[in-house]
RNA sequence: GCCACUUUAGCUCAGCGGUAGAGCGACGCUUUCGUAAAGCGUAGGUCCAGGGUUCAAAUCCCUGAAGUGGCUCCA
């Protein structure tokens, strides 16, 4: 028998003459740990407790709880695999004929993905049973029983079964594990059993798992959702149940107040509650209306910005909400993006004459779609390559023209820039514009403000010289890292996306894509934040810089970004001339701090949960009357608070001065200033601030507003304003 | 777009075949008050829309719209 000896975490060794399992390891160092165990890891590997461990190895003993008290991550996702099996049973026996198809964990939870038989989908209404049988199976506390067939009698196994997905699961996994691939090591599959193999329940699993479903101590089914097989669309749609699980129960309730303190931040709530916007039915989906509060908050955003795009030299430009179709096949959004687009709007006499003409829908489509002959062999020459898709190439004067409601900014702004001639000398030209747009979201996309089809990007273009690049993406990297700073996100990411090395989703010539990748990897650096690098992350044109901030519930949102583009200056033949009196293409940088107005404000809710500071409140300041009697005084205050510009009203209603607060306190104001005749009679207020239970003392008027206004001007994210 | 669920007063929701309900908010009156809701009263509804079943539909069935959670997608 060979002997084996293992490496504790804390380099002590512990000799074994027959190969132990982790349980023996764990029994060998203290009773406590042997039942504490969960799992082992074998050189970095996470693996059943009751495997034997066949080679010296360095081996620790994963338990649910780690030495510092915080639970394991390792322990949670091996608990809540085996958690999805203890669902996909139960579900399996209510529902009979139920096909398993893949149960992976999750940092939150885990799913299962299920074909239900036609006849018996599953509904909300199942939950119950299936929870209730989910605690028999925890309750019974039966072995989690792994065994190990070759291929061949593994795949029988499973094709007898006739479930096509596990089978192609194990196909697979046998793939994966090919000897090509590995080596010596022979392919075979493992199946575990929730109890004993041939009589309990089984399912084709990788593993490991924990030792017994009773170590699982709450499982809770959450919620259905629908999935594709394989991710893919066009294959079989299976329904995705969701569900989460912990050691014990109040850990679980725990995780579901979580949720629930989450869902209360939501913007789509706040924003309803602070009226900061709507969504009308009669409007459109995914259209914003802001309101007059909602108002501000952009307003004063849009001010920030613009402040800083003087202080860098951008102009503001105008440009209207659609433009020529033509200009979208020019710059090639068109084509690419044809699917997500609101479909053209082609002129009434246009339309009228084809009608007469007997022209088809399909036929007007393709004629309204087609690119003339003329503009692709323009594109084609200026970008040396096939652009455009030749199918699509008609004559002149077969095609409709129409116009698009326009799905991003840049063409305008290149049609400016190409308005004059321009010499190296003028560049790098930046122009900046609050430009809406519209694309067409699918339905079930839409999402209060941070999915919608409509909206306001910050949006700027810049046009350079190829040495100005760096130095550009730079500067545009500091306005986003400034925005960010100010409103106090500074939890965030920063992303460099790279073209995708094998697909054909990208346009024009590699060597200018490895500069424009250089000029963005060189930028990032600079930031003096984490960056990574994401192959296929580009845009079609270019490679981009985004920043991806997290919110105070850990989930994350692309914002800003940056974007350097060789491609859209070529299709337009842009050019300028330089100091060798010839004319050269210039670099585009394509760049938004807040990314959209909409979508920013959206995140901000959240990000504050409704309290903003106190440059971006609607309302900063709102004065309270104790009673009638100093009705008049409170009333002067609001003038002398108006007259300095800050926005302000008065609570003059006849309820208690409790109620008035817990009105205000509710709508999230800034300040409170309480005035009775103690304060009318010395000419101070009583201040409240927002988030502190008690009263802040009196101050004199005039102190408060030179105070609120210096925080206001320096747009602080907390409030400074003391008595 | 797909799957599940939801849609009743301005908001949050109850009612689930037999007269349309509550709390908050709004409005009015009383109270004139010192730090997170004073009291009383009044108004407010095409029960998402259309069709069907029924003596009778907010309630059951069908179709559609919108919303929510996911899937897929996001220049």
């Amino acid at each position: 028998m060979p002997s084996v000896t293992i490496t504790l975490p804390d380099g002590k060794t512990l000799p074994f003459d027959n190969p132990p399992s982790g349980f023996d390891v764990a029994s060998k160092i203290g009773p406590r740990l042997a039942k504490d165990a969960l799992a082992v890891k074998v050189d970095g590997e996470v693996r059943d407790l009751h495997a034997p461990i066949t080679h010296d190895a360095k081996v620790s003993i994963i338990t649910y709880k780690m030495r510092d008290g915080t639970v394991d991550p390792d322990a949670l996702l091996l608990l809540r695999h085996s958690a999805a099996h203890i669902m996909a049973e139960a579900i399996g026996n209510i529902v009979k004929g139920a096909q398993l198809v893949y149960g992976p964990p999750l940092p939150t939870g885990f799913y299962y993905d299920i074909k239900f038989p036609d006849d018996r989908p599953l509904s909300t209404n199942d939950f119950a049973n299936i929870e209730a049988e989910m605690k028999r199976i925890v309750a019974e506390d039966r072995k989690f029983t792994r065994y190990e067939c070759d291929a061949a009698a593994g795949m029988g196994k499973l094709k007898s079964e006739g479930n096509k997905y596990k089978v192609d699961n194990a196909e697979r996994a046998i793939a994966a594990s090919s000897p090509s691939a590995l080596g010596t090591q022979t392919s075979a599959l493992s199946f575990y059993a929730t109890g004993e193999p041939g009589k309990n329940w089984e399912d084709l699993c990788r593993g490991p798992h924990v030792p017994s479903t009773g170590r699982v101590g709450a499982i809770k089914v959450l919620s259905l959702a629908s999935s594709f097989w394989h991710g893919d669309e066009n294959s079989d749609r299976l329904t995705r149940v969701y569900g989460t699980a912990f050691a014990t129960q109040q850990e679980l309730d725990e995780y579901l107040k979580q949720r629930e303190e989450a869902s209360a931040r939501d913007h789509r709530v706040i924003g309803a509650k602070l009226k900061l916007f709507h969504i009308d039915e009669a409007v459109g989906q995914g259209l914003i209306l802001w309101t007059p509060a909602g108002g501000v908050v952009r307003d004063q955003l849009q001010k920030f910005i613009s402040e800083e795009l003087v202080k860098q030299g951008y102009h503001q430009v105008f440009t209207p909400h659609i433009g020529r179709l033509e200009l979208y096949k020019t710059s090639g959004h068109f084509p690419y993006y044809k699917e997500s687009q609101f479909a053209p709007i082609i002129e009434r006499d246009a339309l009228a004459e084809l009608s007469a003409q007997g022209c088809g829908c399909a036929e007007m489509m393709h004629r309204v779609e087609g690119v003339s002959a003329r503009l692709a062999s323009t594109i084609n020459e200026r970008t040396k390559k096939q652009t455009i898709t030749p199918d699509r190439v008609l004559s002149d004067d077969k095609l409709i023209e129409g116009f698009m409601l326009k799905p991003m900014n840049c063409p305008h702004h290149i049609k400016i820039f190409a308005s004059q001639q321009h010499s190296y000398r003028d560049l790098p030209v930046r122009l900046a514009e609050f430009g809406t747009v519209y694309r067409w979201e699918q339905s079930g996309e839409l999402n209060g403000m941070t999915r919608v089809r409509g909206f306001t990007q910050d949006d700027a273009h810049l046009f350079c010289t190829p040495e100005q690049v760096a130095q550009e993406v730079q500067g545009c990297l500091s306005l986003v890292k400034i925005v960010l700073s100010t409103l106090n996100m500074n939890n965030y990411r920063v992303r460099v996306g790279l073209r995708d090395p094998d697909a054909k989703k990208f346009t024009g010539d590699p060597a200018q894509w490895d500069l424009a990748e250089a000029a963005c990897r060189n930028a990032a650096k600079t930031l003096g934040v984490q960056f990574s690098e994401e192959p296929g992350e580009a845009a079609f044109y270019g490679p981009k810089i985004d920043f991806v901030v997290k919110d105070v519930i850990g989930r994350e949102w692309q914002l800003g970004t940056v974007q350097v583009d060789y491609q859209l200056p070529l299709r337009f033949g842009l050019s300028y001339i330089g100091a060798d009196n010839k004319p050269h293409t210039p670099v585009m940088i394509h760049r938004a701090p807040f990314g959209s107005m909409e979508r920013f404000c959206g995140v901000l809710i959240e990000h504050f949960a409704g309290a903003f500071p106190t440059w971006l409140s609607p309302e900063q300041v709102r004065v309270l009357p104790i009673s009638e009697k100093t009705n008049e005084y409170a009333h002067s205050v609001l003038t002398a608070l108006k007259n300095a510009g800050v926005r302000a009203t008065v609570d003059d209603g006849n309820d208690r001065v409790q109620g008035k607060i817990k009105a205000a306190a509710e709508m999230k104001i800034p300040y409170m200033l309480i005035v009775g005749p103690r304060d009318a009679e010395q000419g101070n207020v009583s201040l409240r601030v927002r988030g502190v239970e008690k009263d802040a003392g009196a101050m004199k008027l005039e102190t408060f507003v030179e105070s609120i206004k210096r925080e206001i001007a320096e747009r602080r994210a907390d409030l400074s304003v003391k008595p």
